[in-house]
RNA sequence: GGGGAGAUACUCAAGCGGCCAACGAGGCUUGACUGUAAAUCAAGUGCGGAAUGCUUCGGAGGUUCGAAUCCUCCUCUCCCCA
């Protein structure tokens, strides 16, 4: 193998590698002592979906594994059972072992879409960290001082700011840079948010008479608001668990201006110049889809997508709800087919016309419907139900 | 240890005794329009079969005919000094 188009792969999409040379370095080291390089990807436990944004350093793994690597997937769990990580001032509740355990199989289950299982190491940092004593904990925080720290840009602005910074965060990179340590890692790879507490990392590896790892930077993916990074908490995420027609139809709502961004670093191709943006985009939900849910499925999420918001037309598949009584008052109705969270908001929805039965719009708040089975309740342009008289659901 | 400032709905942020279910912005929902769950524009955004109704402005008490607004204590945060 040609070490320099290894490292031409590598080097596709990163914003940067810490250093080039270095691994140029550790990929002949790795082949002539015909030994896999270590490479370490940290996820966060307490949000086990993995989202498009994921994706992006994980395909780079895929792409290391393939040329021979191997891939250390680790699940920060003790970081997440002390609590709050950095970013958020909210103190978010400690996550029980059992959570962990449950968001670890979920991980498993989702990342070994893109993932090549043989080549994976899944392991948790408790292990280690759990059995730390505190003299442990005072020796590797002598190793960093509270001015670099400050040099984090979170921890900087925050300061700035004037917001509360609590002492356990300043050991968050410590920790993280300590796995690094344990692990022996060779390469880590992560969003360019990451770049901090990487280069922790390396220095912490060179104290413990490590060879720093090398640092792989990946872009970070705008959220389907195209404008925040795509994160779980901030509701502008696609997960690649959710249902084909959700993430097909998320992928339409994304705004032009991004498009290209997606093309880049979810399909490796460039955004095609001379077909519309709409085409486009069919193109790139059409396709995403299908990665992850292959190409029948990619097929049919684009055809229900049409048929649902372009011909306003029924989906294929309607949740029922059960109702008992034959006559019942709208507002009731829309709340019972948990349509509307309260009375209230179900009033809003019918004066405000976003409420349709069997296709024709209700405007009147007080009326009272005489039901049949298989009625068609619509809300909005995406929430339906159907109508079943009488018994449970189901 | 001493002194000062602050905590308001999903988020940011006004209000400082009645006109406050609480300005405004973002978010979200709905509608119009559209190639789209895009952009733009508009409306809505505590609960209640609706009543001069009920519950809300960090928590607990108190003053008052009446409190998010005043007082006391508590919890938490920020700043300055040591």
């Amino acid at each position: 193998m040609d070490f320099e188009k290894e490292l031409e792969i590598i080097r596709e999409n990163t914003v940067d590698i810490i250093s080039e040379e270095e691994l140029l370095q550790k990929l002949k080291e790795a082949h002539s002592q015909k030994r896999e390089l270590r490479v370490k990807y940290g996820a966060d436990p307490s949000a086990p979906d993995i989202h498009l944004g994921h994706t992006v350093p994980l395909q780079k793994l895929r792409q290391l594994q393939e040329l021979g690597h191997k891939v250390i997937f680790l699940i920060g769990d003790f970081t997440a059972c002390i609590g709050d990580p950095s970013g958020v001032s909210k103190t978010r509740p400690p996550l029980t072992k059992e959570d962990v355990l449950k968001n670890a199989a979920t991980y498993e289950r989702q990342i070994f879409k893109i993932l090549d299982k043989k080549k994976t190491e899944l392991v948790l940092n408790s292990k280690w960290c759990e059995g730390m004593r505190l003299s442990d904990v005072v020796k590797l925080a002598s190793h960093y001082t509270v001015a670099r720290m400050l040099e984090r840009d979170d921890f900087s602005m925050r300061f700035n700011k004037k917001e509360p910074i609590s002492i356990h965060e300043f050991l968050y990179p410590l920790i993280q840079g300590y796995d690094s340590v344990i692990l022996k890692a060779d390469i880590e790879v992560g969003g360019t948010d990451q770049r901090f507490n990487f280069l922790l990392a390396r220095e912490l590896q060179r104290d413990f008479g490590q060879d720093p790892e090398v640092v792989i930077l990946l872009p970070i993916l705008e959220g389907t608001d195209g404008k925040q990074k795509m994160s779980k908490s901030l509701g502008n995420y696609i997960g690649i668990d959710e249902t084909p027609l959700e993430i097909y139809g998320k992928l339409m709502s994304i705004p032009d201006k991004i498009l290209h961004r997606y093309y880049n670093l979810l399909l490796g191709i460039p955004c095609p110049e001379n077909s519309s943006p709409h085409e486009a985009k069919k193109r790139l939900a059409k396709e995403i889809t299908s990665i992850y849910y292959g190409e029948e499925a990619g097929r049919k999420s684009e055809e229900e997508f049409h048929k649902i918001f372009v011909r306003k037309e029924l989906p294929d598949k309607i949740p029922e709800v059960a109702i008992e009584k034959k006559e019942i008052w709208l507002v009731e109705l829309l709340v019972e087919a948990k349509l509307a969270s309260s009375r209230r908001e179900a009033r809003r929805l019918i004066v405000q016309g976003g409420v349709k039965l069997d296709n024709k719009v209700c405007t009147d708040p007080e009326a009272e419907i005489e039901l049949r089975g298989g009625m068609i309740l619509k809300v909005g342009k995406r929430r339906f139900a159907k109508i079943k008289l009488g018994g449970n659901n189901g």
